[in-house]
DNA sequence: GTTATAGCCTAATCCTCTTAGTTCGTCAAG
DNA sequence: CTTGACGAACTAAGAGGATTAGGCTATAAC
């Protein structure tokens, strides 16, 4: 149910989300779906889980087995891998955190789902022996960045026609530099 | 009419816009409007322009007569400033680029705003002696961090207590000293 | 003074989400 | 085998929102 909405939300856009599209997908009057799910909002909410769930677990992956640079950027490739596989689920993903009504076990899961992305980050940046508050804020500027930077190129705002692999490899170049440099006077 | 559907988009966030709720600012019925605007999409094209013309005015405001440092801070302040205080029209600057069915002068003129902007940051690059696919490198990284922070901070995705400026600054000064290097490597 | 135009209105249509109440089939308990 | 509970579908109905069509009035242009 959830997954068929998912498919609907990545391959349509996240406007074309409908209980009506959603009930046609499964042959079904739209009123029945509500044997299955609160609602509307229920129903971003549980994307917004599963979208949290699959971009964290993709992150896991990318980490496991990598340090330092060949880390930041296998786990940047795998940030911008998914973004591009799963926009309308991306999009979900950072909407209003704890926006509406979910049901409150899924808000809670995000939450959590959250939390663990951000372990996966702050893990590449034990890389580099950053902890502490420096290593938060260097979360923070690589999110930033990440999101930034998926962000703009789904909606198209990069106008020009130069490479966008390279500047996106340039971007985690930056982030690299900046994270060594910290780290060796450290 | 422009404005008061900004004001109300800013206030009650982008999905509380609706044609209805604009008539009722004006004390006038719905269909009204329609004497005023194409429609619901074409609304939100003006509003997207307006956002755009906004946010390109404060940047180049923000950067006359200063270079360097100083006029990136300055930038990147004013971009983090005008997100604040109008999230609703930054939400929907960002929005699809060519999106759906704007009116057609808007859209020009909204692409021309845009380039324009980026016009704005490449002239702060200048200060950095950068200069062509650099540059435009440099520009793209910009636009994804700065992006990236404000839709994450709007969005309440950095959980922690920790200070955003504090935040804000170091990645601002992240994008200053690797231009600083990279200008000094020129 | 007549006409054109701008801008408002009501009425009506079409969507979407949502709730309420009903029906039907399955499956376990007696 | 009967019966009762439950899951999951349905129809009916209502609340909003966007949009179109057609009609009324006032003001500006000739």
């Amino acid at each position: 149910m959830v997954e068929r909405a998912a498919d609907l939300i990545d391959a349509d856009g996240s406007a074309a989300l409908s209980l009506a599209a959603l009930a046609g997908a499964f042959g079904v009057r739209t009123p029945s779906l509500y044997n299955h799910v609160g609602g509307l909002d229920d129903l971003r909410g549980a994307l917004r889980l599963r979208g949290l769930e699959m971009l964290e677990q993709r992150l896991q992956r990318a980490a496991v087995g990598r340090a330092g640079r060949d880390a930041l950027v296998a786990v940047a490739g795998a940030y911008r891998d998914f973004a591009h596989e799963h926009p309308g689920l991306y999009g979900l993903t950072l909407g209003a955190g704890g926006g509406e009504s979910d049901t409150v076990r899924d808000a809670e899961a995000a939450g959590a789902a959250a939390a663990r992305l951000v372990e996966v980050v702050l893990s590449v940046l034990r890389g580099y022996r950053l902890e502490g508050e420096d290593a938060l804020h260097a979360t923070r500027a690589l999110r930033a960045s990440l999101h930034g930077f998926v962000a703009l190129e789904s909606a198209g705002a990069f106008g020009l026609k130069l490479d966008l692999d390279v500047s996106f490899e340039r971007l985690i170049d930056l982030h690299h530099r900046s994270l060594a440099e910290r780290s060796s006077r450290g």
